[in-house]
DNA sequence: TGCAAATGTGAAGACTTTGTTACCAAACAC
DNA sequence: GTGTTTGGTAACAAAGTCTTCACATTTGCA
């Protein structure tokens, strides 16, 4: 198993020394980035970052930010450290995706527990199953079955169902689809997904009706009321 | 709005903290209860709950026994905290009509995000709904429904309501309405507006009489007084 | 009342969006 | 390497929507 990587923003370098030090001894591989800037150009060059550490202060782009454009396209763990834990840093930060909050001063012990923490239940996540009418769908067995019978499914058609399931009865527009479900550096066609969907509602069965066009919009998934 | 509730059951105090932390951070009233017997007494004398959080694993009386009882009184969504997700167990809450599992470990993150996505459907809260007498708008449905059945509206009409509702009691001039609901570099008839006007009305059946004309002027939408 | 202007109405066709199929390139397994 | 599967693209067909136009009707006003 290849040592995970987790990526350091800080714009105090003794800062970012400390926690790398920390880090690398429990055997993981550590990347900084001296500014917000810098850390997206990383993030988003990098493959397989397994979790992100902010600074919140920083100047011109400060952690918030940062956090938010990540979450744009990505759902990798973040914790945030912050100087002051006020009440609404925390809210904000939960309203941002942020997965953990650690204050200044901290001891690296305990970042680096909370660390291993947040990897341990994010890495072993999995056996969720997904429920929609007689739809159920078993993210860690990536498979889908309607009334108990299996059926299947191609990677994108599995993770776009998954997309529709986990958003029932919201209207959701191509533009949408495209940024949660392909990566965030796909420029192609959005009629793509249009073929996607015809291969899932054929793959459905009878319950392709469960993925309804909203005309000039975009599609909706949703189990029809009894 | 008053807070939502949502009923938490585990025999581990450590786990229904950490469940009720991050639900009440996102402003759900939270109500524990240590054990299966202790979850049907509070669940039944409490009104208004709104979704039940149950960990399969319990002494005495499990999960499944704790959703059997309730799903014999009350359609109340429920979610599953399971170690692990065997087949048996997704087949056998699937007849009892469970509404999502989570596994252990699990991110509070996605707990969270799971469970506001259930409120979601089965409330129609926490969205953008606008509502004029019997006329209810759901933005992120895209849908309209008068006194509780849904109707067909085509893109443009959708948002035309949505800007008539908006503006409730305000007399719109058509070059108002072209400038909000049209785009800007629409340089078409006004006149088609009225088209649309007359389709939405017809649509909306008694309710079209919310549609005013102001003659000379334009349109206004008001809902009238009982 | 009669007239002009504004609005209501219905239908046609131009236009946009979506469904569908076929095909190619890349990834994958063997 | 070959053969298979998958994802993306293009092209055409089908469906739905928007706009326009013509004409009917209503309204305000002299």
């Amino acid at each position: 198993m290849d040592r995970l990587k987790i990526l350091v923003v800080d714009d105090e370098s003794r800062m970012r020394k400390l926690v790398k030090d920390f880090l690398t001894k429990s055997d993981y591989e550590v990347i900084e980035a001296e500014n917000g800037a810098r850390a997206l150009d990383i993030f988003f060059e990098t493959k397989d970052i397994a979790l992100v550490i902010l600074d919140v202060m920083m100047p011109e782009m400060d952690g918030w930010e940062v956090c938010r454009e990540i979450r744009e396209y990505s759902k990798v763990p973040i914790v945030m450290l912050t100087a002051r834990s006020s009440e609404q840093d925390e809210l904000q930060g939960f309203d941002l995706g942020v997965d953990e909050y650690i204050s200044k001063p901290f001891s690296p012990k305990i970042l680096v527990a909370r660390v291993e923490a947040i990897l341990r239940r994010t890495n072993a996540q999995g056996d969720d199953v997904l429920i929609a009418g007689d739809i159920v769908l078993d993210k860690s067995a990536h498979q889908v079955t309607i009334s108990g019978t299996p059926i299947d499914l191609s990677f994108k058609e599995f993770e776009l169902l998954n997309y529709f399931v986990m958003n029932q009865g919201v209207a959701l527009s191509r533009e949408r689809i495209l940024n949660n479900v392909w990566n965030y550096d796909y420029f192609g066609d959005a009629r793509t997904i249009d073929t996607h969907v015809k291969k899932l509602r054929s793959k459905l069965g009878d319950k392709g009706d469960y993925i309804k066009t909203i005309w000039g919009m975009g599609y909706k998934f949703e189990v029809p009321r009894e």
